[in-house]
DNA sequence: GTGATTGCAAATCTTTTGCACTAAA
DNA sequence: TTTAGTGCAAAAGATTTGCAATCAC
């Protein structure tokens, strides 16, 4: 049923956020939400549109990349200096990261308990948690 | 005691780690490790330096503190995209970072028990566990 | 139409690099 | 003296910005 009006829902997904369905958002929108959840950067993701035959620039995939993580759509995944990943899972959740080939990728919840938290000092909130365990190859 | 030889334990912190000790990496050394544990970016050390009167080029901070990083002397810790903290306290803990100042503090210990790891995927082992607790003012 | 969005190129910021110079052993 | 370490200035990445052109409403 979908498949007549393939772009209706990524349209309402933006309009619910006040984003303008432009054809940029739309493209990106639809690689990022279409299949899994995946960790994407903004370079990847650029390549990602411009093999898809979408000419998009990548100010704007990085523009583009912000408002949908303000928008609570994305979520930022900081592990290396230099180079953010974005997350399409906002769910609470934590990642392990491969350090040898740069791979993200998320824990499944099941595996972990959940972290006895500290409190947040006098006058913070607690805004998020992010946890990394950083992978090596074996031996 | 020491007050007669002040930089003779810091001579030989780095000689341990074989790291010649040259009056810029002991100046920076002192800087680091005198005090309290620290958490620093490359910029916020040159500019102590600086200040200190010490000259050290911004070139050779970057390059002292990943020598004492390789060396086990520091750990970098990765909160932000493109600013990379390094941080005294080399023993297993984890971190607040305030957003608001972009302000780094160990949690300690105490105040939180162990979080329990998943376990590593086939053909890898656990480099590192890093938990950041990002605390936004209240209200 | 009009205000939001885009693309481009230039600017910015952090970090790294190449290489001649200097200093530790 | 020999090799490691330093400083500088330039290069490299990732990201951002300014602004005229374009598009959604």
């Amino acid at each position: 049923m979908q498949a007549r009006r393939p772009y209706r829902d990524l349209i309402d997904r933006l309009k619910t956020v006040k984003l303008r369905p432009t054809r940029q958002r739309l493209a990106l929108a639809k690689l990022l939400f279409s299949g899994c959840n995946r960790h994407v950067t903004a370079e990847q993701l650029h390549n990602e549109a411009l093999s898809a035959g979408v000419s998009v620039s990548l100010a704007t995939v990085y523009n583009s990349l912000h408002q949908f993580t303000q928008a609570g759509l994305l979520r930022e995944v900081v592990v290396e200096p230099s180079r953010s990943y974005f997350d399409t899972n906002v769910c609470d959740h934590h990642h392990f990261y491969f350090e040898d080939s740069g791979e993200l990728c998320d824990i499944p919840p099941e595996t972990m308990g959940l972290p006895q938290l500290p409190e947040a000092p006098e006058g913070t909130r607690i805004a998020r948690v992010d946890m990394t365990v950083r992978l090596k190859r074996s031996q």
